[in-house]
DNA sequence: TAGTTATTGCGAAATAATCGCATTTATATG
DNA sequence: CATATAAATGCGATTATTTCGCAATAACTA
């Protein structure tokens, strides 16, 4: 299964790094200016995760929610990192803040998915 | 709007404290003798949340579970620790494992859900 | 330029959770 | 103990998110 270059995949993909949030498939579709199917969008979306071009966030709200990060470049952070989302914008970021934690013993930690909620710092004023 | 006590809350809320563990809606109404139906299950868990007696997690498979966890008397930990659930048993439980984090400043945190996954300790072995 | 197959669009389907409304029932009150 | 009030329930419909099957399209290779 080789991948392909398509309008679609790139147009996603810019819009997730020039935004650097966390979005929907609902606002990804908004946004994008060309018509995306939706079943597509979460294709291309998944198929990006596969890759580790993007993660995934499930937010408290149940909905999947992608981003790419900056800091998922560096090692510390990669893919542990904590997000925040904003109860008022309703905006959800990748905070540079790792997660940290120790397991009792016979646990293996295979992925981790935290949110934390609240209100952002634009928001807080 | 105050509370009344039926057969239902004291079924569900039993069920929840002796099992230990979180459980969905739909494991709720499998495990439950008697016949509930799904809206009132879902009412009588939001109204134990809103009353502090439960609390929800939202796992990466977007659903809602509800539980609750003897560690939520501790006043460390309370609410602002890890769950693990399990890819094996599906399981997903409380971990006595407080989520420690510190935001960027502006931030304000109201509520944290963490879900690490992986092999619980009966599944690794 | 042609062939292979990844990708897309469309409609349907599966799943989770909520809502409106009529009915039942727990609780307080006389 | 009977009764009134409103909380709680059951039922069906509804909303929302995500996935799936299949036919059509288009990217890449040779």
């Amino acid at each position: 299964m080789e991948r392909r270059n398509t309008p679609t995949k790139e147009a996603v993909l810019e819009l997730l790094v020039k935004s650097g949030e966390a979005m929907s498939r609902d606002t990804i579709e908004q946004k994008i200016t060309q018509n995306i199917n939706r079943a597509t969008i979460y294709r291309v979306l998944n198929r990006f995760c596969e890759d580790g071009v993007v993660h995934k966030i499930v937010a408290e709200d149940g909905k999947q929610y992608f981003a790419v990060c900056a800091n998922c470049d560096d090692k510390v952070l990669s893919g542990h990192h904590f997000h925040f989302r904003c109860i008022e914008c309703e905006t959800i970021e990748c905070l540079p803040v790792s997660v940290n934690f120790s397991v009792p013993n016979g646990y293996q930690v295979a992925s981790v998915n935290c949110v934390l909620s609240g209100t952002c710092k634009d928001c807080s004023r």
